[in-house]
RNA sequence: GGGCUCGUGGUCUAGCUGGUCAUGACGCGGCCUUUACAAGGCCGAGAUCGGUGGUUCGAAUCCGCCCGAGCCCA
């Protein structure tokens, strides 16, 4: 090893650079081994929408421990890199970048432009995951907008769509007048907005009238329908009525439905086609007429009537003035509301009726909730919210969008009878706005006009996919020699799906954050499982969110960013890893300056703990045949520790895991074991110390590479990677317990006395090497007493169980709860009362007689205090005593 | 508005099925130059476990309500 402090700039960059020259972390398996000896991981494909955040580094590296102990253990590990790019977050990226609008370039020209940009970024997003140390293998990447992955993409439309699992269907959709575009519910946002209420005067045909509140006069056209609420008595007369629309003068049934507000203005609602959410559910759930009066870029329409051609802003407001003028307005009034808008450009959403693809979720959401029972969750808790989404499920998934950039569907219509047309699989992927329909003419009508599908799939339709992008999957079509075969058989008409690596699927893990338990991981399972049969993923793991340090969320906005750069500029990338180590899995991690530096402390410790073993004990040595005791406890010591971390790491509870052997390290071997061999090895020649020194350093190494992945590696490989056969140690086996037998109890007796001496020391001001000239243990410590005398410079040492001066006087009764109370129950105070005021005796039996009651001996213990009349100090250790002349 | 989660010394955190001195880290104070590490070692102070009511012999732990924070969905 060099000399000096470790230098994590130098070695860390070194060994990231060899780990991705040397292919360290490639996959190395083939279909035909056993799925056992594999794990498969479906790292999340970030979206590529800027750079990478602190979120990222955080679940990548939590990724990475797991990445690292499965290969340590064994097993051909698959971890790969995507990048979702054919989205509308890259759109923006895009828009943002150059300072564009993709309404203002031809489709393929924009999607170019946004190929370009996403290449820069995920060629330096590459470069920062890389420098994380995550042991993804590079060789096993994909985008989402790639040739392949449409391919897979499209293969998935056709076979749901011949399963019958998708269907097309006119239905309302939240649309952007703005941006002139569909936008996804999670495109939205809710924001305050000022606005007028208006008190608009109905008329009840045949009756009276009475009044409606709303902030949008411009829907007046486009009312279907009225509603009060059923338990309403003031306005149930009204129900089965007709009510004419002012100024517009067509009538409408007032009915009755539970989801009228009854506390917002007169208790009586417009339903109006549509204006918001409601209307949708109240028109699809009363089979209401569609009277669409605002149109694609927020025009009013000829529903309108004379306010046609008006924005629907306008239209307002001349709506306004003539129900002024009509004197229908009754009242009008300022209020603050809640409107949804479009993320993006902060204009108020509308709802217009278009045709759009859905894939069929309803009918079979038993299905997907046993399919998410049969994963193992970590952490379970979070199998709930899973559940509770699938239960709540009100729609099915629509999986087309109006953009510009992403994948199309691979669909046609026929000009005259609108039948769907698909393309052939072995042609895919396909363009229909720049290809043509695989038929001459329409198999139904027999017209030879085609009108191409535009629309392109929803991000997640693809991302869902990831699974089968993985193994491969794809559709293979049948040798020529096949075709004869039996075409009621839709496999042999023509192929069969096949995976080129299906040990790959089920995949082991998928790892994701619990924002997108709704998306990203149940439409997984949906697609994957509709295609193969099978559930996608055999554990699932969900990380929370990094916060800022005052535990709130990071947000641009609240300027609370921190970013990985800065601070990788100042801090390990180890030490990063160490704090990503520090929660347990599921749990949101503030973001702790303490940590890193925590982490950086720990990295020295281990650097100069190696230097000092390996001038202890430069050359491999022979394991002896007999062990010294303190050898054998260390040994034992790190045997409870390789199966306590082992049970963490697979129970993905990092933090434990990290402590646990930070603490065994730090204190066991360090303080107490390192000191120790100091001086059994200096000059001298002590086989058992210079074999175990060796050995458990060399474990510690393994067990702590999956988190500190550089200073593990740079010292193994100084130290060890010539005596043992692997070329890394993130290749070398994961520790085993050894099976040492050792005398803990004395071990443990033993350190405490050690322990009891150096406080003796600090106490006193003195220096720890300072001598002692007479120390006495009382207690068994054997096999250790040339140990302690060493470490602590007694000259002599002797051990004795006899306390013939050490007096052991009675001081109070430690009473075993768990046993009395439910045995006295009530006595228990009265118990309590008696040994607090010292009124308690002992029979000859050593039962307690207290409070009328007697106690035996099982049930407390006698606490004693230990009283010294000899010549020198009495030290306590635990169950030993000390004595110190 | 609904669902889920979280709330433990100054800060972060352990504490599964209730058992009585609540774990550890960081920070803080004091002491110790010990030929790996003073960026180390030893010791110490610091918590009525968000609030409140209840169940119980006994509650950080179980239940109700309230307050605060976060995520998802309306």
């Amino acid at each position: 090893m060099p000399d000096g402090a470790y230098d994590p700039e130098t070695v860390e960059s070194t060994w990231q650079e060899r780990w991705v020259d040397e292919e360290t972390y490639a996959y190395t398996g083939d279909g035909s081994a056993d799925p056992d000896t594999h794990y498969a991981i479906d790292t999340p494909p970030p979206t590529v929408s800027g750079d990478l955040h602190m979120g990222h580094l955080y679940q990548f590296t939590l990724q990475d421990f797991v990445a690292r102990f499965h290969r340590m253990r064994d097993e051909t590990v698959f971890f790969p890199f995507g990048f979702d790019d054919n989205g509308i977050a890259s759109e923006r990226l895009t828009e943002d970048e150059l300072g564009i609008r993709h309404q203002d370039y031809e489709r393929r020209e924009f999607q170019q432009l946004c190929r370009e940009v996403c290449t820069e970024y995920e060629t330096q997003f590459r470069e920062n995951v890389r420098d994380l140390a995550i042991s993804v293998d590079w060789t096993q990447t994909y985008q989402t907008i790639e040739p392949r992955v449409r391919r897979v993409s499209q293969l998935s439309f056709l076979d749901l769509y011949e399963q019958g699992r998708e269907y097309r269907e006119r239905a309302p959709t939240i649309w952007c007048p703005d941006c002139e575009t569909a936008i996804s519910q999670v495109e939205t946002e809710d924001d305050e907005r000022d606005a007028q209420f208006h008190d608009i005067a109905f008329s009840v045909v045949g009756g009276d009238e009475f009044v409606i509140s709303t902030t949008r006069p411009e829907l007046l056209p486009a009312c279907v329908a009225v509603f009060v609420h059923p338990d309403d008595e003031s306005n149930a007369d009204l129900v089965g009525e007709r009510a004419r629309i002012p100024l517009f003068g067509h009538e409408v049934l007032i009915r009755e439905d539970e989801r009228v507000d009854r506390e917002t203005g007169s208790g009586v609602v417009m339903c109006c086609t549509f204006g918001d959410q409601t209307d949708i559910e109240w028109y699809q759930a009363h089979d209401l007429d569609l009277r669409v009066a605002i149109d694609e870029s927020g025009t009013m329409t000829d529903v309108a009537g004379d306010y046609a051609g008006l924005s629907s802003d306008e239209a307002g407001e001349a709506i306004v003035t003539d129900l002024e003028e009509a004197g229908a307005l009754r009242d009008r009034r300022d209020i603050t509301h809640t409107v949804n808008v479009h993320e993006r450009c902060g204009v108020g959403v509308e709802f217009l009726v278009t045709e759009q693809w859905y894939v069929r979720l309803l009918d079979k959401k038993e299905t997907y909730l046993e399919a998410g029972r049969e994963m193992d969750w970590y952490p379970e808790k979070m199998f709930t919210r899973y559940k509770h989404w699938i239960e709540g499920l009100q729609w099915d998934w629509a999986i087309s969008r109006q953009r510009s950039s992403g994948i199309p569907f691979p669909v046609w219509y026929c000009a005259d009878c609108d039948e769907v047309v698909t393309a052939d699989r072995d042609s895919l992927p396909v363009d229909p706005l720049s290809e043509a329909p695989p038929v001459d003419a329409c198999p139904a009508c027999g017209a030879t006009e085609f009108v191409p599908e535009d629309d392109v799939f929803d991000t997640w339709a693809t991302s869902s996919l990831t699974p089968l992008i993985n193994a491969g999957w794809d559709w293979h079509e049948a040798a020529a020699d096949g075709a004869a075969a039996d075409d009621a058989d839709p496999a042999a008409l023509g192929g069969e799906f096949r995976m080129d690596s299906p040990e790959l699927y089920p995949v082991d893990m998928r790892p994701q954050g619990h924002d997108i338990i709704s998306f990203w991981l149940f439409h997984t399972v949906v697609k994957c499982l509709e295609h193969t049969g099978e559930v996608p993923f055999d554990s699932v793991m969900i990380n929370g969110m990094v916060l800022d340090e005052r535990r709130e969320k990071m947000s641009k906005s609240r300027g609370n960013v921190v970013e990985p750069d800065e601070v990788l500029s100042e801090y390990p990338v180890d030490a990063a890893r160490y704090w990503a180590a520090g929660s347990a899995v599921g749990d949101d991690l503030p973001y702790k300056e303490t940590g890193l530096k925590a982490g950086e402390r720990l990295l020295r410790k281990l650097w100069n703990a190696s230097k000092l073993v390996e001038s202890l004990a430069p050359e491999p040595v022979e394991r002896p045949d007999d062990l010294q005791a303190l050898d054998r406890f260390l040994l034992a010591e790190l045997d409870s520790t390789v199966e306590a971390a082992t049970e963490h790491f697979e129970r993905r509870a990092f933090a434990k895991a990290r402590d646990e052997l930070r603490t065994t390290f730090w204190h066991t071997f360090c303080d107490d074991y390192l000191e120790i061999a100091k001086g059994r090895l200096r000059g001298d020649d002590d086989p058992s110390a210079a074999w175990t020194l060796r050995a458990a350093h060399e474990r510690f190494l393994r067990l702590f590479a999956p988190v500190l992945a550089h200073v593990t590696e740079a010292v193994w490989q100084d130290c060890y990677a010539a005596e043992r056969d692997a070329e890394s140690v993130h290749l070398a086996d994961w520790p085993e317990p050894l099976g040492v037998t050792a005398d803990r109890a004395a071990g443990e007796r033993a350190m405490a006395v050690v322990g009891a001496l150096r406080r003796y020391k600090s106490e006193r001001g003195l220096p720890l090497n300072d001598p002692l000239d007479e120390v006495v243990v009382h207690g068994d410590v054997e096999g250790f007493e040339r140990a302690i005398a060493r470490v602590m410079h007694a000259e002599s040492l002797s051990t004795t169980t006899a306390s013939a001066d050490v007096e052991e006087v009675v001081t109070g009764v430690d009473l075993d709860y768990a046993a009395v109370g439910p045995a006295y129950g009530e006595r228990v105070d009265d118990i309590d009362a008696g040994l607090e005021a010292g009124d308690y005796e002992f029979d000859t039996d050593g039962a307690l007689l207290v409070a009328d009651e007697r106690l035996d001996p099982d049930l407390f213990e006698v606490e004693r205090e230990r009283r010294f009349e000899g010549e020198g100090t009495l030290l306590d250790a635990g169950d030993a005593a000390v004595v110190v002349r």
